[in-house]
DNA sequence: TATGAATGAGGTTTCATTCAT
DNA sequence: AATGAATGAAACCTCATTCAT
């Protein structure tokens, strides 16, 4: 009455649909990988199932990776747990903190993923028309400004500062400190290693700033 | 009887060797359309060289375009000229908006060149091997460390903060204002385009700080 | 309990068994667009029925199209309805204009069936294996042979002629008109329009040939 | 200095360029087969060459296929040798039979190659706006017309037919002798055998007519 | 040494058929 | 008996690299 089942749903991964078997394998295959070089093939045998399955699901490669590329962003985002949203909880340090290691971490986990599709602007835009909420990791600069302007609110930061400019800054510093361990130690890089100290000293900075006094 | 000279080099474009003609030509072809996607045969087509003699003169591909993108870095960066080095001269806010428009025009310019070769290590170890003085627009960086330093040095900036710190920020917030226009609009995007007033935001507060009162 | 039903034939089209029901779909499928680029997953929609029932009901892709066209022929001569059969009645000229008219429409219809099949010498046999009353429009050949040789019979014509032949000459100008548009046009071509007085002008010729003057 | 021979080309065939080689190799399939279920990779096999070759020296599998359907009824015109062209020659009895004869075996010979490509247009286009002197074979009923008509102007035929019609039936009649065949034997069909006496008996019946007495 | 055609592995996709449910 | 997802061979095409000339 049911049609047939895929083998490799059969013994053990049940509780899925192929589809979300697939999804998954993709993005199995682009957290360790990377996304680019990846092939239909490489998909399929992840998931050991057939190379004509994926047509059965999905529109085409393009249609999975982006899917794919979306779980992958949710799985990261979901393993690095909540930001300090509230405002006035906890010191505005220690805040600011959780906010650089979790750009650190997130964009070391998520840079690879986009890097690949660059140059595949089809992928790009399925992806754009997914039902984002965070998204692309760019949703994590909108979340610290949304905090910052917060904290102003409060009279914990001040109230002239650009929330924009500094959130800027923070979320940049974060793809710096990323960067180049991926582009030179490659997708299989070792985590990467922000020096002890420096994520503190990146809060005092940008709290104090580096100027001899205050200007304006 | 001399070797045969490629065709290309034999009228008008004497002075060079056909492996720098070669680089060239790869060269621009990268910063006209990014490394992605690009044959060798669009390589030895732009050169007006045959589809073989690439392999005359490298081993292979890959180290045709490390040098290629080693070229295009040098290009950019000559283009944009020089960065105020010497510290003392003008005012530091002028400095660090040079810094910061000089960051955002490198980054746009050299990022779809990278961009296609995150997957490719290979590449982007031999571009690391080359003797690269400023190197992958990672020296932007250093150079900037190197300037807060001096400032610091003449008391233009305080003594105690962490200019690598500091640098990494700067630097941080040029990625970040030009990596989402590359995501999201292709390399065919338009010239990224900062809103007015936004650097001098970024100055301000990189200078000022957006604490309430000095710590420590 | 009697077997379940497939879903297409409980609501509504109970006359039929599931096999006359696919007949019938792909039937309707290849006088739409021939029968070239049929997929068995088009006809199963067609049928709105599940992909594999086909062959539970067939050997396989094969049969169901020898069937079809089969039935696609039928449908057509039944459209195109009856020819004169009854030789002495009516004019000849206006009989043999009739069997023009009817071997353009039948050929129109039914070419682009045949077409997509030439090169499947399986279905093509499996077709002429079936009780095939009037068979492949060639069935019109001998029709009109048998029409002529009544007439003959009758006076009307004359005795020494060999009705084969004129029948062939007949039916192979019904060929001719048709064939330039379907290669010429894709089968998504106009309907076929014979120049006025053509068909006229057909009939005088067979009837009074082109020699000077009687010969034999 | 030149580049690398194909190795088919190095034994054997040597006087040929690759293009030529590959459209010499499809004619031979498409002779042998038929258009239908060709595959570049027989086609590839059948040239000896690599697979990849093809796209070297042709847009695509269509230009080719196209090419050496052009080349395949070349070579079938060349091989059936003249038409007695010359109106006035001869008997008109013989000039016809000599016609019919074309016809029957010019159709017989390409008329495998057409069918597979009813369904692709694309192929057809192109053939069809190759420099194509004759042309489908479709040239023939033109050549055909135009003997008739000279003839026509020679007093040997009667000024009031239309030789249109006439050439009509007669090429028609040649598809007639030649279709069934193609449609139940294969493409690998005996060569059509036409009943002797038959081409005779259609000569004196386009001739002569087959009303009982000239009518108009 | 330059040439550029030849090579062939490998990419994405289609589709007739099978088969667990 | 019906279902429809799974299967996997095979289609067309690209492109880095080789190599006879």
């Amino acid at each position: 009455m049911s049609p047939r089942k895929a083998a490799a749903l059969r013994d053990g991964d049940g509780g899925q649909s192929l589809r979300e078997h697939l999804i998954a394998a993709a993005e199995r295959l682009i957290s360790r990988r990377g996304t680019a070089g990846l092939t239909v093939r490489d998909i399929a045998r992840e998931a050991q199932v057939a190379d004509g399955v994926l047509y059965n699901h999905f529109a085409g490669k393009e249609e999975l990776l982006a899917l794919a590329l979306h779980a992958h962003v949710e799985n990261v985002e979901r393993e690095l747990g909540e930001l300090p949203s509230r405002a006035g909880a906890g010191t505005v340090e220690d805040n600011l903190r959780a906010y650089i290691a979790h750009g650190v971490a997130l964009h070391a986990a998520i840079m690879p993923a986009f890097a690949g599709l660059i140059a595949r602007p089809e992928v790009l835009s399925l992806f754009a028309g997914l039902p984002n909420p965070v998204g692309t990791g760019l949703g994590l600069r909108v979340a610290l400004a949304g905090y910052l302007r917060a904290e102003q609110d409060l009279g914990r930061l001040r109230r002239e500062v650009n929330v924009e400019a500094a959130a800027t800054m923070i979320v940049g510093a974060c793809h710096e400190l990323v960067l180049p361990g991926l582009l030179f130690h490659g997708s299989a890089a070792p985590p990467v290693q922000v020096p002890p100290g420096f994520v503190d000293d990146l809060v005092t900075t940008v709290l104090n700033g580096i100027g001899p006094a205050r200007t304006r």
